[in-house]
DNA sequence: TATGAATGAGGATTCATTCAT
DNA sequence: CATGAATGAATCCTCATTCAT
C-alpha cells in the first residue's frame, strides 16, 4: 500500500511537479482514498521524503554488491567499475530521479538526502584516506567534499540530460576528473 | 520600483522557499500594494525568472571585465584568475543565490535561466577549442560539458555550503579538474 | 446538497445580481464551505446554468399534463388552458424567474437556455403547421418565432412586473395575439 | 471627449460583455487615461448608463420625425411607417443595440431606460386612446402595456437576432398583432 | 481500517477608483 | 484639466487535511 502510493506520487511528481503534484491526484492515482495517504505518510512532504529514500535505498542495494566488490579490484577498474554501476543504477531510476532532482527545490531534496549524503561521504572518505595519498584529515575532508560533489552531479546530469556523448566517453572524463583530485600514490 | 519588488522578492524566496513564497507577501515586504506588483511582472514565475536575471546579469557584469584581461594571461593564471573572480562574485551574491538555486526546483531555475546557460557553454566551447589541445567537434563538446557543469556546481555548492576548506585550497582542486578535463597542449 | 447550493444561488442572485453574486457569499448563504462549492459545480457559471435548468426543468414537469391534456381541447380553449397553465407555473416561481431574467445578463441567459429554446421552438412549429392555417415552411417558421418571442415575453413580464390588470384580461390579449398570428382555418 | 468615451465603451461592451469591460480597457481604447474617465462620469455604471441614454436619445431623434408626420396618414399605412422607420433606426445602431441589450442584465437597463420608457409608453397611450376603440382607462393601460412590451421586445430581437425572413414578412406579422390589440374603431 | 465528502485558509490575480504630479 | 502609477479590497478557485461513517 505504501508502495502503491510512492508509486503514484512519482509517477504524478514527475508529470506535474512538486508544487502542481495534489495529494489528491496522487490518491486517485494510487486507487486510494485521500485519507488513506495520512493513515501512512503525516504529510505532503512527507511523501516526497519516502520517495527519495526509497530511491536511495533501493540504488544502494543495487550499488553496494560493485562497490564492496570493487575493493579487491585495481585501482583504475575499480573506479571505472563503480561508476558504472552508479550509471547504470541512475539510468535505470531516471524517472523518479528527475521527479525528484528537477522537481523538489534543492534544499528540501538535501532534507531528506541528509543520512544517505552523510553515508556516501563517509564512505569515499575513507577511500580518499586509503587510496587519496595523503593522511592530512584537512586534505582529505576537501578531496571527499569535491569527488562527492562532482561525481555526483555529473552523473545525474549525465542521466538526466543525456548529451550526446556516449558513456564511454563520460566515465574517461569522470575518471580523469577523480584521478586529479585523488592522485594515484606511488607505491598503488 | 522593479528593484524594490526584486529585493522583496528574493528576500521572500529565501526565507520561504519557492512554493509558500506568495505574491501578497512578497508585497508586503516590499512595501507595495499586491495590485502594483502585476504592473511590473505579468506573474509570480516572471518575478523568479527577473531575478534569475538580474542574478546573471550583474554577475556578468563583475566577471566580465576579468574574463577578457584573462586571455593575455599564461594560462595557468588565466584559469585561476577566473575562477578567483567568479568565485568572489558568487560569494557577494550569496543569498539571492541561495534563494533561487536552493530553494526554485530544478526545472523552473533551468527554463528562467535558459539563454544565459547557452551563452556560457558558447564562451567555454570557444576556450576549449583554443586551448583544449583537440579539434574533434565531439570532444570538444564533452569537454564542455563536463567543465560548464562542475565548474558551475561546484563554485555555486563552495559558496553556498561553506565547506570548511580554504579559497585556495578549492582553487586548487578547480584548477586541477579543469587541467584533467582539458589537458595543456605541448606548446601552450 | 446541490438544490441547497442552487437556492443560495438563486437568493444571492436575486439580491445581489449577477456580477455581484460571489461564489463565497453563495457558500456562505448555503451553509457549506466554499471549496464544497467546487465538488458540485464547475465554476461559478455552472451554477447559472444549474439554476436555469432547474427553473426549466420543473416548470416543464408542472406544464407538461397541462400541455399534453390540451391536444384534445377545441383550439381557444386549449390555447387558454397552456397560457393560463404556463402562467400559474411562472407566478409559482416567480422569485427564481427573477432572479435570472432580470439580473443575468440576456447572452448568459441565452446559453445556459439554449437547448430548452431549441424544444420550445420545436413543440411550437408542430402545432403552428397544425394549426397555422399554411404549409408553407418558411411562414411557418415566421409564425413559430413570433408566437414564441411573444409568449414567451409577455408571460414573463406579466408576472414580473404584475402590471395592474387581472390575469383574464392578460389571457384575452395573448389569445387575440396568437390568434392574428395563426389565424384559426375555416374547417377547424 | 464624453461622445470619444462613450464610443470606447460601446465598442468594449460589445466585445467583452459588461462584467469583463474594464474600465481601464474603456479608456485605453479612448485615448484616455483612467483618471479622465472619473472627471466625465461618476462610475462605471454611469458610462453604461450613459451609454443608454445616448442610444435612446439619437433613436428618439431619429424617430419623432416620423412619428409626427404619421398622424396624417391613414391608420394602416401610420403603423407600418412607425414600424419601419423603428426597424430601421434600430438596424442602425444593432451593435450598440446588442451591448446593452444582451450584455447589461435586465434590471440594470431597466433603471437606466426608466424614463423614455415612460415617454414611449405615454404616446402609445395617447395612440391608443385615440384609436383603440374604447374609452374604458384601464382597458388602455392593459393595451398600451402589451402593444409596448410586444413591440419593443419583438422589433428589438427581430434586429439582433435577425430570423430567417424578411422584413415585409415581420411588418405584416407585427401590423396583425397591432390591429389585433387595438382593434380599428367601426368609423376610422 | 478505509472512505471520501467536507472543509476553509490561503493563493494568484483583477480592476474600479484615487491622487500626487 | 489630464495623467497614469498606485492602490487594495474583493474575486474565483485550489488543495492539504480532517473526521463522521
Amino acid at each position: 500500500m505504501v508502495d502503491r502510493i510512492l508509486d503514484a506520487g512519482a509517477a504524478v511528481l514527475a508529470a506535474d511537479g512538486y508544487q502542481r503534484a495534489s495529494t489528491n491526484r496522487i490518491a486517485r492515482e494510487a486507487g486510494v482514498s485521500p485519507g488513506s495517504l495520512y493513515r501512512y505518510f503525516d504529510d505532503k512532504d512527507a511523501i516526497v521524503t519516502a520517495l527519495s529514500h526509497r530511491l536511495v535505498d533501493d540504488f544502494s542495494a543495487e550499488v553496494t554488491p560493485t562497490l564492496r566488490s570493487a575493493v579487491a579490484l585495481p585501482r583504475d577498474e575499480a573506479v571505472r567499475a563503480v561508476l558504472g554501476a552508479v550509471l547504470e543504477a541512475l539510468e535505470r531510476r531516471a524517472s523518479l530521479l528527475r521527479a525528484i532532482v528537477d522537481r523538489v527545490p534543492g534544499d528540501e531534496q538535501a532534507e531528506a538526502l541528509q543520512d544517505i549524503q552523510a553515508r556516501i561521504a563517509d564512505v569515499t572518505y575513507a577511500l580518499v584516506a586509503l587510496h587519496g595519498g595523503t593522511t592530512d584529515p584537512q586534505r582529505i575532508e576537501q578531496t571527499t567534499w569535491m569527488i562527492v560533489q562532482t561525481s555526483r552531479h555529473l552523473s545525474v546530469r549525465y542521466v538526466l540530460d543525456a548529451p550526446a556523448f556516449g558513456r564511454d566517453a563520460f566515465l574517461d572524463g569522470m575518471e580523469r576528473i577523480v584521478d586529479a583530485l585523488m592522485p594515484e600514490p606511488a607505491g598503488s
